[in-house]
DNA sequence: GCAGGATAGGAAAACCTTTTCCTGTTTTCC
DNA sequence: GGAAAACAGGAAAAGGTTTTCCTATCCTGC
């Protein structure tokens, strides 16, 4: 009985099959000079066959083609990327350990690198300092060929040390180097989409509930929804913007101050999901209808709690994806030796839902 | 006019900076010949000083070091891989888009590759497996070392087709072949966990709600909950399992049911932390206290749900990045030829909340 | 019949590192 | 003082692919 081996089998040289990882009885990947003999040609021939260049006769490509195919041939990607200094594979560092905003923009990114046979190294920074320049310099020691960086705040952040030495992309949360090449989501868009959304349903009395003031997206959120008002000759119900924490508690402790300030206020903007979800709470169960009596806008579009919030919520998308998207595409402009600098934005799109229509 | 070609030029060699990638002025990475005739060494000798073998003089080993130190040397590994056959990289094939299971997974499988040097590439197939089949193609083509299979869903999988190529190992849901790796939750230990904690704490009419039997998880959580019980001579609250879906709305629902079927039903598990929050807020709503009146566990211990829930939910904890951890291992244990075979299992952890303290 | 061009494909270099083998040189011991 | 052993480091091959250069064949036109 053989083939029923205890599977050892350490033995790098010597034997045909000399790959000492994949010991499986799977064959060692065919190499092109295997292909080459199959089909009697000579491996630099071969190779013309296969990348479609130098002169061959229709027949002998056929015959290489065929000698590949009945092989299962693959070029061996690490003797590609000696000769042409590329390794087909991007680092995607990420600071975001929840996924909830990287993992979109992961996502975005492989749908536009996927085409061009790049794969991506993810790299959890899990928000370290330490940590993120570790995997720096391992992507660094890998010859990757571009790095992506991308986190779960928006705000502006110091250039990834050591990047001067590969393409780099910041996707949602820019650079503070405007050399960089930044893509980011319009969050004044944002804000005035909730906004506008609002005030055209006939809302007049809107407020305001949002995450720390410090941070990026809610001052901005804020600011221009803010403005976004005064167009319209409105001014934030309650008279300020209600900073606190992007959380659901902030949200109802909130909900019932705006409703104290100003009882007779129809609409609430949240800056984001969490925080409407909990005024959404709130409010329910201080007997104010929603949207009947106060619309409610979110911001994020986090499925699950925009779903399942009562009633469901309308809210802002980030097109996290579409920014991965094109932040992928800048880095293959970049790898590709056309450089580009400065900050693209992405425009949101408003996500309808039952808790905005009147 | 030459050079004005419309863009095909690979040029490889001539230039000294002759990777055309990183095109910035940051130098091409240095060499070990560059290495060694900084040092004055012949380029074996170098590569003996930096690996610490051979036979060298110390001094001369300084003096490499000291060469490597300075050109900031780092060996290809591309060039090593072409030796060793090895990558150092291996791929992590997900079925879980949003990440909610799958990023703890990877976490936990990067702190047992982290220090092997291996590094990540995420595939995420979106559940469709001509997706995966293309995944796979890709990564066997790039030579990875082996793959982690893991998903959403704790049901068995049929194994990935092409695996038998490399080492693979299944994560949280299980390969249906027996002879595979998967390393997989304990399950029935979590449910016995959850209701234990009910028992203990003197509840005696406890209810389950949960998702769609016919989900591996929903059935197996149901049998072991219902056996646990029976060990303590009690019996399911309504005399069945609420069987629906995964969400706030069933949970909702089935809340209702439990308390018209039995309203003197002190405790209700639920299959996940969803089920649980929408309980929560049906027993408030209806005037029923958590955890005076009924106690609450869930499942899964999503963070943002148990802890945004009123009350804080009570909730199993799958230690999913231990899982990712032990898959790493087993990968590690089957690339280093020492394959095993089977399943195994991860214990879960009860986190305790407000939701069932009585 | 032959020069010269077009064609087809082979041979070899290059990429970078590791490992094996081998050659000098120094030391040790009698 | 000389033989053998120990030591230090160089040379070269290997690994798989791509590209460049070169040779051999076949035509074409005279």
């Amino acid at each position: 009985m053989p083939g029923n081996l205890p599977q050892r089998r350490t033995v790098p040289g010597k034997q045909p099959g000399r790959r000492s990882a994949a010991a499986r009885p799977g064959t060692a990947p065919a190499t092109l000079g295997e292909v080459a003999a199959l089909a009697g040609v000579a491996a630099g021939t071969a190779s013309k066959a296969l990348n479609g260049r130098g002169r061959l006769r229709p027949e002998t490509r056929q015959r290489v083609l065929a000698a590949a195919k009945e092989l299962n041939f693959h070029p061996n990607p690490l003797a590609q990327g000696l000769l042409s200094g590329r390794t087909w594979t991007v680092g995607l560092i990420t600071t975001d350990s929840i996924g909830r905003f990287s993992i979109p923009v992961l996502l975005g990114a492989e749908d536009a690198l996927g085409p061009e046979q790049i794969s991506v190294l993810l790299c959890d920074s899990r928000g370290d300092a330490i940590r993120e320049q570790h995997y720096v310099r391992t992507l660094l020691a890998r010859r990757i060929d571009g790095i992506i960086v991308t986190g779960r705040r928006t705000d502006p952040r110091p250039p990834l040390a050591g990047s001067a030495q590969v393409p780099t992309v910041y996707a949602l949360g820019p650079s503070t180097d405007p050399r960089d090449v930044s893509v980011v989501a319009d969050e004044p868009g944002g804000a005035r989409l909730a906004v506008s959304h609002l005030v055209d349903s006939g809302r007049t009395r809107i407020a305001h509930i949002t995450g720390p003031a410090h941070h990026h997206a809610a001052a901005v959120r804020a600011d221009h929804a803010g403005r976004r008002l005064t167009e319209s000759g409105l001014e934030l119900s309650g008279g300020r913007v209600y900073y606190g924490e992007w959380t659901e508690l902030w949200g109802r402790h909130a909900a019932g101050q705006v409703l104290r300030a100003d009882p007779g206020c129809d609409a609430i903007f949240c800056g984001n999901d969490l925080i409407a979800r909990g005024a959404a709470d709130a409010l329910r169960e201080a007997g104010v209808r929603v949207p009947e009596d106060v619309a409610l806008v979110g911001y994020d579009n986090w499925e699950v709690m925009a779903t399942g919030s009562r009633p469901a919520l309308t809210t802002v998308d980030l097109s996290l994806a579409e920014i991965g998207r094109i932040a992928a595409l800048r880095l293959l402009d970049a790898i590709a030796n056309r450089p580009a600098s400065g900050v693209e934005t992405v425009p949101c799109r408003l996500v309808v839902r039952q808790s905005s229509i009147a």
